[in-house]
RNA sequence: CGGGGUGUAGCGCAGUCCGGUUAGCGCGUUACGUUCGGGACGUAAAAGUCGGAAGUUCGAAUCUUCUCACCCCGACCA
């Protein structure tokens, strides 16, 4: 039997990082780019595990006290005035409405037509639009708080796209919350980084840092803003999620007022938090290998994929009497509340190109059922986060008796090869010329992979952190919640600091 | 918005510098046959306003001018 030589993915990670990730998600057909700039098309396999994600968030918000509404796309420019810093951040890439009509011109050429008294902004984000309603709802203190999560599409017209991680348009929640209290609305946006935090490492198997941005980093308009950080596999640093505590700042410029118990009016205090389909190329990019997607069960669209394998008619009924027993059998099982889904591929092509397409598709269990199987009650199993992807002959019953162990195994093994990926990667770095020399690529002209997480201090001045940028390219991503206070000295400046924080190149 | 590049079949490309029969190649697609527990092979077939417009010419994918679109590198970013 020929050993297979070459990857599933034409391009390593080793040989082109970008290259290979956009080759993963064409192999695994998850997305495409549209027509439309910088637009993609998200495809079923792609949009599935979308959907699994909004499934599990969803409960979430909803067993941390959250509700569903739906606010307009579209957004009146004045709105967007009221925060003078959320103007100055989103001001810049916004999609403007300024018709409403199209008429037939003189060449037969579609021409906008019926010019808008105001343009409309298709939303970048709804604090403004959604303020405007909490302003209309809270008049009082027993009217709070108000937790309130939409899932929508919202739209920023980047300059540069790449599937997944920067789209024009992008689906997302976003949360907004109103609270009573600076202390409650402060404790809402730690209560909801956690909950990403959870999901991020239970559900995506992807290990994060959850920490607070650094003031050049910040929402726009926002008071503090704080993030979950995935490293992806060539050691960049992906924001996965961010949850800002905005103050007063936008109950002000919304006029979100209410009458407090004491009878004085005051503003109200909010805070917004989401996670967009960017957690798709963050699944791919920390995961996956040489042969394409490696989805976590409690993610994938499919937890097994079953391939029959027959050369004739009588082989064909057998093994599929065989497979809907298993199918049966399987259907009764559960992994984390969610039922076992198996897809059968009955389509006729070839057996060896059958096998590449699923391994690309990143599903956990790849089994081959044949008339040998049915014989001896057994089944031909690969488990795709096996390095080898080496088939093992497994007893039926033995299988399906383990099936729940062995999927949550994999849920596990994936998680804790990123986290050991990440560590190794995390590196304490006190000295200048050691934190330049590691984010330096050794090939100018094709960068190879380098780079890290550096620990390293910060004084909190903005000029070393924009002199860093500036120089390699490399931001804090993040000064982690969980980082104890130490005495230091900036990495930069030299000057005196109390923590340590989180250095990286970022996407 | 500054610098560079590319538009030829569904996808990836050759041909363009130096104009000349019916515009090719690989992959994919369709049909048939042989194969089939690790990415098969053979035969045949379908598929192209050469990005668009104007011009030069007996003749333009090829030369000229204009124009549109996209990609890459910067600045900006979930």
């Amino acid at each position: 039997m020929a050993e297979f030589k070459k990857t599933a993915i034409p391009v390593t990670r080793e040989e082109d990082y970008p290259q290979w990730y956009l080759e993963v998600i064409k192999a695994g057909e998850l997305a495409e780019n549209s027509d439309v700039r910088g637009c993609m098309v998200i495809k079923p396999w792609g949009y599935t595990i979308w959907e699994n994600m909004q499934r599990e968030l969803d409960q979430m918000f909803k067993d941390t006290g959250h509700v569903n509404a739906y606010f307009p796309l579209f957004i009146p420019l004045e709105y967007l005035q009221q925060e003078a810093d959320h103007v100055e951040g989103f001001a810049k890439e916004c999609a403007v409405v300024t018709h409403h009509r199209l008429s037939v011109n003189s060449e037969g050429k579609l021409v906008p037509d019926g010019k808008l008294e105001e343009p409309l902004v298709v939303r970048p984000t709804s604090e403004t639009i959604i303020g405007a309603s909490y302003a209309k709802w809270v008049n009082s203190y027993r009217d709070l708080p108000i937790l309130i999560n939409q899932w929508a599409n919202v739209v920023r017209w980047e300059m540069r796209t790449r599937l997944f991680l920067r789209t024009a348009e992008f689906l997302w929640q976003e949360g907004h919350t109103v609270h009573a209290t600076r202390e409650e609305a402060m404790e809402e946006t730690y209560k909801m980084l956690n909950v990403y935090k959870e999901f991020a490492e239970k559900v995506l198997a992807l290990p994060v840092i959850e920490g607070e941005k650094s003031e050049s980093e910040r929402f726009p308009g926002a008071v503090s803003t704080y993030s979950i950080e995935a490293m992806m596999q060539d050691k960049k640093a992906l924001q996965s999620g961010t949850s800002h505590f905005l103050g007063q700042n936008f109950a002000k410029a919304s006029k979100i007022k209410f009458q407090s118990k004491e009878g004085k009016e005051e503003f109200a205090w909010t805070t917004s938090w989401g996670v967009s389909t960017r957690l798709i190329g963050a699944l791919v990019m920390a995961h996956s290998d040489d042969n394409g997607l490696i989805l976590p069960p409690r993610i994938a669209p499919a937890h097994i994929v079953l391939l029959p394998i027959y050369k004739d008619e009588n082989e064909k009924q057998a093994v599929t009497k065989y497979i809907d027993g298993i199918k049966k059998e399987i259907s009764e099982l559960r992994l984390f509340d969610r039922k076992i889904v198996i897809h059968v591929d009955d389509r006729d092509i070839r057996g060896g190109e059958k096998n590449w397409y699923w391994i690309k598709k990143g599903v956990p269990l790849k089994i081959e059922v044949g008339p040998k199987d049915v014989e001896k009650n057994s089944l031909a199993v690969v488990k795709r986060n096996d390095p080898e992807l080496k088939k093992n002959f497994i007893g039926k019953d033995e299988f399906i008796k383990n099936l729940i162990g062995t999927l949550s195994t994999m849920q596990d093994e994936i998680f804790e090869k990123a986290l050991k990926f990440r560590n190794e990667n995390t590196i304490e770095i006190d000295n200048y010329d050691d934190f330049k020399k590691i984010f330096t690529p050794k090939n100018e002209e094709k960068p190879e992979l380098h780079g890290c997480f550096a620990r390293s201090h910060w004084c909190g001045n903005r000029k070393c952190e924009e002199a860093i940028k500036e120089e390699l390219k490399v931001t804090v991503r993040n000064i982690p919640l969980a980082e104890k206070e130490s005495e230091g000295k900036c990495i930069y400046c030299g000057s005196p600091s109390r923590k340590r924080v989180i250095f990286a190149k970022s996407y």
